[in-house]
DNA sequence: GTCTTCAATGACTAGAATGCGCATAGTTGT
DNA sequence: ACAACTATGCGCATTCTAGTCATTGAAGAC
């Protein structure tokens, strides 16, 4: 997950970007406001943190600026505890959220999470689709409380059909995120890992989970 | 816009529906949780606002309730000042943002904006033609809430017509959109799977939505 | 007007052709 | 040895062709 801090005070960026480092996720940090909305239009960040009072172009500016590019991206917005009309602006510009300063970095971290979470439609840390769960952090993958191990492509395969469950995935876009490439019509590597899969996941159960669609592609579903 | 207030205070609870009545939003207040847990899932609100601090069942109870039921509905928590570690509990059972009491009214409708905006904007494409929904995402097709199985082609053809609902498309013009082709005259595909196509459809139903226009081509319509 | 006729258009069906997805075996690379 | 990928053939749902049957509506007879 990669997010983008911009943030002048160099104090309070430092201090997010090292928690959010512990919590592994990719941080890039910015302290102009210029630059940091080039940065948000160029990069495919998950998430972006900004604070509403910066030197060069303002929070609500970069914003916008965001915004009518047409960038869905969640935002997150820091002001300081008396802008109370500042961040009401925000979130009417299309900030998802806000946090006032001082804020406690376990606050910060949670609004993360329930950000990222929005995003794809999972649940909290662990991806669960009836009785399969799937851990990102550890890496753990179960069944009906079963552990089941997963090479490192079939993990990947998994996870991005958990993370849209019940939506229909196409071969290219299977191919363009787990083998990150153009969609190669020759090759059946897609079909064949999700053959892996079905071995691994479903087979011997009465209730499957992946399902084919064809002539579309494939989708995860519980029913 | 429908929105459920879940909040114990009564003095809080009228002061919030008050405020949601004049921006002409459709409010129904409940002072109990179990019984407010029983209207969020019975009913198709469109926010939840709830306060975490309740008699009979606690809020995070029917957060957790509601995000059980799998209903994705927007949730809006409310905490006391003190309850920090509250409402990170909260945003990670699947709250979508939270506000501390005392607050703004201000505040309160530019978070419902924002939280109502995004909802609209996730799920931006089910078609939908009386009791007939097509939703391009999942590629689910219902007639009266019954699931309907159609194939590729049947698909692409329906979902045509429902993107052009009213209007007489003409053979070539479907021909163009479904089979990306030239026209060819001496074929009739498109009428084989317009009569497929009304057989999973229209069939043993007293409303047709498929109506042909002699002499120039085919319409998809309510009445 | 109203019937009848008839050609044009569309509805429907059976079955042939196609090509998708699955499975499995083989190859490469680490 | 194991993971990642390629190659191949088979089964079958889907797609399409080709033919017959039904419906429509306008022209002509009365």
């Amino acid at each position: 997950m990669r997010i983008l801090v911009i943030e002048d005070e160099t104090k309070v960026g430092c201090f997010i970007k090292r928690a959010l480092d512990e919590e592994s996720y990719a941080v890039d940090l910015c302290e102009d406001g210029a630059k940091g909305l080039q940065m948000a239009l160029n990069t495919n960040y998950d998430l972006l943190i900004v604070d509403l009072m910066l030197p060069s172009l303002s929070g609500l500016e970069i914003l916008k600026g965001v915004r009518q590019a047409r960038i869905q991206t969640p935002i997150l917005i820091l002001t300081a505890q008396s802008q109370v009309d500042q961040r009401v602006k925000g979130l009417d510009a299309g900030a998802d959220d806000y946090l006032t300063k001082p804020f406690a970095i376990d606050e910060l971290l949670a609004r993360i999470r329930a950000l990222l979470r929005r995003g794809s439609t999972e649940s909290p840390g662990v991806l669960q689709i009836d009785d399969l769960a799937l851990n990102p952090a550890t890496r753990e993958v179960t069944r009906g409380g079963q552990r089941i191990e997963l090479t490192l492509k079939e993990y990947a395969l998994l996870e991005y059909l958990m993370r849209h469950t019940g939506r229909v995935l196409t071969r290219p876009m299977i191919s363009e995120h787990v083998w990150n490439q153009d969609f190669d019509t020759f090759t059946n590597v897609i079909d064949v890992y999700v053959n892996y899969l079905r071995n691994k996941i479903d087979r011997g159960r009465s209730k499957k989970l992946i399902h084919t669609i064809r002539g579309s592609g494939y989708m995860l579903k519980a029913d």
